[in-house]
DNA sequence: TTTTATTTTTAGATTTGTCTAAATTTATTT
DNA sequence: AAATAAATTTAGACAAATCTAAAAATAAAA
């Protein structure tokens, strides 16, 4: 069974876009590929085709399992890629994703295993992106600042980068620390600052000079979620 | 100026017939990228368009100066993941050439003069085949023996791998030594002995045997044929 | 030098991935 | 609920790389 590289493609920005928006859509694959719905619609029908796709026309899609398996081998390689440039080439982190762009298309298997034990089965890469191991599963996950978090997406707090005491004065106030579980319900453009919802509690909301210093992470790892 | 995958394939194929064979034809190209003289043509059409090789309609082709530098440029890369896989990921040497043919598709300039410089400059790959360096020249050349040499070919004489004094009598004999010009004329298929013509002398046999045992370089650094 | 064989090229199809423009379906407003 | 807007899909076209079958050019043989 052989996928193209515009079919990995397909597949990669698909698990994306379900990761970070939950939902896809026609529209914004087409945007995140820098193509055109219709061209979008094309492919899918072919990936439904080699069931690495779950689609009905005009009622959205997902990827199915094997598809699922199939872009995060592609991450995968495209994360070992990245930092085998950065680590052993002296690339700096900002320029290697397009050259990976192009490496994480080698079909060898055996290729990126050599590789992965080369580099030391490394489990973030040089963005800081979690990269699975052979069997697909993720051993860490991002650490992202909130500020920069997607709205909906519950997430556990796992750092808090400026301890100032006032800083935590405003965490402790809102019921936020190590470990908390949250989403955010709003974001206000004016001056940045979110409204956020805490497991079992009412919906608070903090400055985005807070939301800058708290570090969070997926609640769950990737490979769980089904 | 962008050059295609199957169209460095061709260059490649083309580059290497011009070396081993002295002249190339449609069909030998077809044979050697198992594809069709038909599909053939319609690629040498492509390459005349992007003036990379030099061709007119049933009178043969040639590669062009910039033709040859961009298939230099390949085998470059080729011969450098080759070494990568052998040297830093520990593949057999045998299992490398599909792999690498792959990754010799894959753009960059930057990640091949880099790569290059991690392997601290290798100049023959895990064959033997001398790797060019960024400006496409060629610091060695490949030692075959001349029972593997093709006719027609000038060649010199690099070394002897058995040294016994009846072994060296036979090519004093025949006025072989180190450094000594020569090509084969014939080659008899029945007991593979060889009709070889050295410059200056008139032509001598001998036999599989001897050929053997006499290890040959290409008579000039391949960068300097025009 | 004709005839025959071989090589090479053309003509026309096919596959993959893309596009534009138009049609269809679903979603949103009024 | 009808009208409008937005999202999605179809229809038809195109470029790249390949193929088969037939034609044309060149080479070899009688």
């Amino acid at each position: 069974m052989k996928v193209s590289a515009s079919k990995e493609n397909h597949l990669k920005a698909i698990f994306h876009l379900q990761q970070e928006q939950g939902i896809v859509t026609t529209n914004a694959l087409a945007a995140a590929l820098r193509t055109r719905p219709a061209s979008v619609t094309d492919m899918l029908k072919k990936l439904k085709e080699q069931k690495l796709l779950i689609y009905e026309r005009y009622k959205g899609f997902k990827l199915s399992a094997e598809g699922k398996k199939a872009a995060v081998q592609v991450i995968r390689k495209h994360r070992l890629w990245e930092y085998f440039l950065v680590k052993k080439l002296q690339f700096g982190w900002e320029e290697v994703h397009e050259i990976a762009e192009e490496l994480e298309h080698i079909s060898s298997k055996k290729l990126i295993d050599r590789l992965d034990s080369f580099l030391d089965h490394p489990d973030t890469d040089p963005h800081g992106d979690p990269i699975p191991d052979s069997q697909g599963r993720f051993h860490t996950r991002r650490q992202i600042c909130l500020a920069e978090l997607p709205l909906n997406k519950e997430v556990q707090v796992s750092g808090i980068s400026s301890q100032t005491a006032e800083m935590l004065e405003v965490l402790q106030y809102n019921h936020i620390r190590l470990g908390t579980r949250l989403e955010i319900r709003k974001k206000f453009p004016f001056d940045g600052s979110l409204e956020l919802k805490v497991r079992n509690r009412p919906p608070v909301t903090i400055s985005a000079q807070v939301a800058k210093n708290v570090l969070v992470k997926d609640d769950e790892p990737i490979s769980e979620k089904r």
